[in-house]
DNA sequence: TGATGTGAACAGATTCACAGCC
DNA sequence: GGCTGTGAATCTGTTCACATCA
């Protein structure tokens, strides 16, 4: 699934592990984080064939397009309710109306991007957010050669003043694009002005309390996967699975 | 999980799902993507530990620091094999030069780069590339604007010219950061000239052989996930859980 | 008839809990 | 005594296969 940090529930802590977990907050209408991920994807393949003139689609069809298999289409759409119709498959519009509603792509989130470098500029040039909800209220920077400057349309504000900057354009969701050396402080600033959802580009793990809902993206993650299987399927000499242990190494180092 | 695109063993084939899957290809040493996908943090980690001066860890610790639970730890490293030692804990120096021998940032794995709008410069620029055993050997951009421009010391092609540049510098990698609409023939020019890896920031589905590997970023996903949630747990008035479905809606909507 | 919606089986990943060893 | 390594239990996500209904 996901590689991607879990919930800090207990965060760090927990210390003994009770025999009860207890208390999950709330009801919180369960659709899989799994499938809130692939619904986007949905709703741009919808976009594609909206464009070309098609007004019902199969599941089979929709699933191809977007690179799924036709059972998780189908069982990821029945989370949101029974949209389809038995026989026929869904109706294009309709649909791209209900995942829109759903992914809450129909209200706009106010984002605030921290740290302009190359990642953080990429991100606020990136289309992907705003075509789908998210829509850039501040950026903060603490480099004077940065601060005052426009990307897309949107000034540089120094990150010293972030706590003003909050108050005033309130965002609903923090990115991170700072160095890891500055992403624990960032983050608790953030905290502390009341932001509780964080979306963190740093290599570095961080603490917030539980309340805050805490993402990380690694971008090196993916490429070190493939690096992997790469290796494993390579042309290197592939060493039959057996597990080496510490002292198969210490034999093989001494002498 | 991975949130990712799932490896095309069958692509969309496996036309009955006969009784046995039957032909792996291979033994495969076993371990987990989501266990590789958390090895480099795990080698950060012990890198800023290292620096600090520590030399013998526990996974407790070596989790808190982390950011993961400390018996995942455990078994993620179980899988390399036996590198601990029970009662005391792992040798900083030792468990940090196994990592990197069992996710090959020991080698230098050389990456092509193929677009570079915002997105591809910022990867091109990301430093956490280069320290973790990737090395970019080739840029292309179809813009005379970039072409011949450098990145990172190395010079922007003519993306027309991608077989010379491929076959001149032989990237076992290949990052696709251009247009959805120019991404299935990039990746087929790719495939093509032998590329077997592919990690596609585009957002599109890519259809590619069964022997190559792709996988795909999706940079808003996370973001996604973090907006859903705010939904619903939000000061917005939530619904209790019942699921709508078409004809409530079409009774709400209607008259 | 043909495609949805979904329980049940399966697969993968995480966490628990404890035996085994230093 | 303390911490690793790991089977077993659990949780999450995917796929199968079929009852159901337009």
């Amino acid at each position: 699934m996901t590689p991607s940090q879990p919930r800090p529930d207990g965060g760090g802590l927990d210390p003994q592990g009770g025999p009860m977990r207890s208390d999950r907050p709330v009801a919180e209408k369960g659709i899989p984080d799994a499938t809130i991920a692939r619904l986007p994807v949905y709703l741009r393949t919808l976009n594609v064939i909206a464009d070309e003139g098609v007004t019902t689609i199969s599941s089979g069809e929709l699933a191809d397009a977007a690179g799924v298999n036709s059972a998780q289409l189908r069982k990821d759409l029945s989370y949101l309710g029974t949209y389809g119709t038995r026989g026929v498959g869904y109706d294009v519009e309709y649909l791209r109306f209900q995942i829109g509603r759903e992914i809450g792509s129909a209200q706009e989130w106010p984002v605030i991007i921290v740290g302009l470098g190359n990642l953080g500029t990429a991100l606020a040039n990136y289309s992907g957010f705003g075509t789908r909800g998210f829509r850039i209220v501040a950026l903060l920077d603490p480099n004077p050669a940065l601060i005052g400057r426009e990307v897309v349309g949107v000034p540089i504000a120094d990150l010293a003043r972030l706590e003003d900057v909050v108050a005033r354009t309130s965002p609903r969701i923090a990115v991170l694009a700072v160095p890891a050396a500055a992403a624990q402080d960032v983050t608790d600033r953030l905290v502390a002005c009341g932001v509780r959802s964080i979306l963190n580009f740093a290599p570095t793990a961080l603490a917030v309390p539980a309340e805050v809902n805490l993402r990380k993206v690694d971008l090196g993650q993916e490429l070190q996967i493939l690096a992997y299987h790469e290796q494993q399927t390579g042309d290197s000499v592939v060493e039959p699975s057996i597990k080496i242990n510490k002292s198969t190494i210490e034999k093989a180092t001494a002498s």
